[in-house]
RNA sequence: GCCAGCGUAGCUCAGCGGUAGAGCAGUGCUUUCGUAAAGCACAGGUCAUGGGUUCAAAUCCCAUCGCUGGCUCCA
């Protein structure tokens, strides 16, 4: 083997020959210029590489073009860097934080002297537009430390300045520090941690794209004119490394593409999602409205009332199936029991209090002042003495009100597993400008259950839990699930044995039951570990809905303090499991309006059938064929208006009716219906015991 | 809670210092009609709320509430 030669191997199993040190630009070069011209970027024995890089070993090749969809996530990091340039040439004093490629565009974290408004695109994409029509190379130039830390100064970049230090500046061995290239969260999969990277060669990377210069790991395009289409779509706030209480930033966001049709069908694919939003399509198919005077607290019209309870139906079916028993418990409980509980110390911030005011009379035209406590922030008419107001709080949870039910009689082992469940109405104060239409309300309904068990019965429960989660989505044809395993707070009850006992019994269920998970350190309830189940909306994101927690403190001497007792006669502390299987019946409401646009199966369609006359002489025929289907469990209307078949057809399939039954003279002769089916149009005619027995299919999960 | 934007008729939106507009929906009348919008007429708004600037405010300014997109947080 000669050691001024390096061989490279191609992706079609050619190795070629170079002089050891020769530039991957001048490979392509060599492989092809109509290669070169139509590359995008390159990898190296697997891991992405630049153009100007020297190859000093036997390695692989790989050429990205516009078509690999690797590629586009390294375009939108470089289009990160074009925003970056265009953005500091247009502002004065611009500070750059960390500008990644995201799972649907990018974004750059910045902070500037101006506050950057809707109005300001313009500006900025026609200097994007420039700086792509420049062609200008992405330039790797590899300094150090100091080197870098010059540059920052100089530049008065505070931030990279901080990126810097944590990177290479120190011998930085604490992990988990400042990633350089991307931001947290939702980054593309193939860039990596500049931090490690950096550790380990000891090496900082800055890229020169014209006279910009930015701290970057890299990789990159190979020149700006590879982006097709670059545009900023909004400006939002953000935090210094996602930290409340760093510096806020102006979080720029912007979408790049190769081609002009990536970003027309990119922005359809939005204008899609759009329609299927389940705000928008509460209001068309009249399912739900808000309130100012209730922010956050749906409420639920004739139709979407009746989606809600064909979802509380189904979930009942299962549960009573799998061995589950139904209560009902108050909503509102005494403050003194949120104290036992633990809920007063970790969670009082999410509560709704009551407050008791005495009558208010009314003097000289204005009602008679009340007085402010400001301590408790309670206010209360003048003559309201404080022994009057017993507290109440509307509850969070439905945890409390089942170790009640639970503690209400004597236990025995051999009554164990005890599984309570409830759809139990919550409370929960959400800070401003999280609301989000169902997905994320004030007010919601979970299909709660709290399993009471013996410490050995954890692992059967939990993964029977499992399992009829599983069962409950597949019902939906939900794919697109993740599970989590989230880890003792920061906030918690509990001593952390008991933590450790709790989370590795979750772990070990999740084996049993063979799920993939992500582990989510510090993210569990407070009262302990939690497994979640997370599904993802139209638009991409992911909403958590089921959870399995497990719980050793709440029911113990020190909460609630219940008890069953043992085959030795002796108390035991029971072992408490919480359970939601849609999680919040709201957002899985709205996460479904999504999922299927609102065009439901027929076992959830508000209304399953309409009947349509064509003349108002055969109304009386419609009516008898309601009557019959209404007999047969069909949520039925008919449409007597004296309007024009088509108009009675054009507004049920607007509201997604799934069936509509054409009825004329001939029908009201013949004992039929001419059948419609939603978006697929005239199925011929049936009489009206064939289509029940059509319908009856349908009518059921 | 933070950043940016928005709040005009039930819905979608126009008006952006000079006496509130359209389409659809609604109501009334006419039309009885075969698979995605019949015709005519009428009615509908303290322009989110409260202050301020001005001869004059839906329009400009401030505050509050709510909504939207993000950040942060969560089912």
């Amino acid at each position: 083997m000669s050691s001024d030669k390096v061989k490279i191997s191609l992706k079609d199993g050619s190795v070629k020959e170079y002089p050891r040190g020769v530039k991957v630009e001048d490979v392509v070069r060599d492989i092809g210029e109509g290669l070169y011209k139509a590359s995008a970027c390159v990898k190296l024995g697997g891991k992405f590489a630049d153009f100007g890089s020297g190859i000093e070993k036997d390695t692989q090749l790989v050429v990205l073009t516009k078509k690999d969809p690797e590629a586009l996530a390294v375009l939108r990091h470089s289009a990160a860097h074009v925003l970056a340039k265009a953005v500091c040439e247009l502002f004065p004093n611009v500070r750059l934080g960390f500008g990644p490629a995201r799972e649907d565009g990018f974004h750059y974290d910045i902070v500037s002297d101006k506050a950057l408004s809707q109005d300001d695109f313009d500006a900025i994409n026609n200097r994007m537009a420039e700086i792509v029509k420049a062609d200008l190379p992405f330039v790797r130039k590899v300094v150090s430390a100091d080197q870098a830390l010059a540059w920052a100064r100089a530049s008065g970049q505070k931030y990279k300045i901080e990126a810097i230090e944590k990177l290479g500046g120190a011998d930085g061995d604490e992990p988990g520090s400042a990633d350089v290239s991307s931001a947290r969260g939702t980054d593309v999969p193939s860039v990596d941690n500049h931090a490690q990277d950096a550790r380990a060669t000891n090496e900082i990377s800055l890229y020169e794209t014209g006279d910009f210069v930015d701290l970057c790991r890299g990789p990159h395009v190979r020149t700006t004119a590879l982006i097709g289409c670059v545009e900023v779509t909004q400006v939002s706030g953000s935090y210094w490394l996602g930290d409340e209480d760093n510096d806020k930033m102006q979080r720029v966001r912007g979408v790049a593409f190769f081609s002009k049709k990536d970003r027309d069908d990119y922005f359809n694919m939005l204008e899609e999602a759009k329609k299927r939003d389940h705000r928008r399509l509460g209001v068309d198919l009249d399912l739900f409205h808000f309130e100012d005077d209730a922010p956050g607290m749906p409420f639920f019209h004739p139709k979407g009332a009746t989606i809600y309870n064909a979802l509380l139906d189904y979930s009942r079916r299962l549960q009573r199936k799998a061995g589950y028993v139904e209560v009902k418990t108050p909503l509102v409980l005494s403050e003194e029991l949120w104290k036992r509980t633990g809920h007063w110390d970790n969670y009082l911030e999410n509560m709704f209090f009551s407050r008791r005011l005495t009558a208010v009379t009314i003097k000289d035209g204005d009602a008679m002042a009340v007085v402010r406590d400001e301590e408790t922030g309670y206010t209360l008419a003048k003559d309201a003495s404080e022994e009057d107001d017993r507290r109440m709080a509307v509850k969070p949870m439905n945890c409390p009100g089942h170790v009640k039910v639970f503690g209400d009689k004597r236990r025995s082992y051999s009554e164990l597993p005890i599984r309570i469940s409830e759809f139990g109405m919550v409370h929960r104060r959400e800070r401003a400008g999280v609301r989000h239409g169902l997905l994320r309300v004030q007010a919601f309904t979970q299909d709660d259950a709290h399993i009471f068990c013996t410490p050995e019965q954890i692992e059967s429960e939990v993964v029977g839990a499992i399992k009829l989660i599983q069962k409950l989505y597949s019902s939906f044809g939900f794919e697109d699930i993740h599970v989590e395993l989230s880890t003792k707070p920061e906030k918690s009850i509990g001593s952390a044995e008991v933590w450790e006992r709790a989370e590795n019994a979750l772990a070990v269920a999740l084996k049993t039951a063979s799920l993939d998970f992500k582990l989510n350190p510090g993210d569990g309830a407070f009262y302990g570990p939690k497994i979640d189940f997370h599904i993802r909306d139209s638009i991409g994101r992911s909403w958590q809905c089921g959870t399995v927690q497990l719980d050793f403190s709440m029911p113990g001497p020190d909460r609630l303090d219940v008890s069953y007792i043992g085959a030795d006669d002796k108390p035991h502390v029971p072992v408490m499991i919480h359970r939601a299987m849609y999680g919040s019946v709201e957002r899985f409401l709205g996460i479904l309006i999504e999922h299927y646009a609102g065009e439901f199966p027929v076992w959830l369609a508000p209304v399953q059938a309409t009947i349509l006359p064509i003349v108002s002489k055969v109304n009386y025929y419609a009516q008898q064929v309601a009557e019959k289907l209404l007999d047969r469990g069909v949520r039925v209307t008919v449409d007597e208006r004296g309007e024009k078949v088509q108009r009675k057809i054009r507004e049920a399939e607007l509201q997604k009716v799934p069936y509509m039954l054409v009825v004329g003279e001939k029908e009201a002769q013949l004992g039929s219906v001419s059948v419609r089916r939603h978006g697929e149009g005239d199925q011929g005619v049936l009489s009206v015991d064939d289509f029940l027995a059509q319908i009856e299919k349908e009518l059921r999960v």
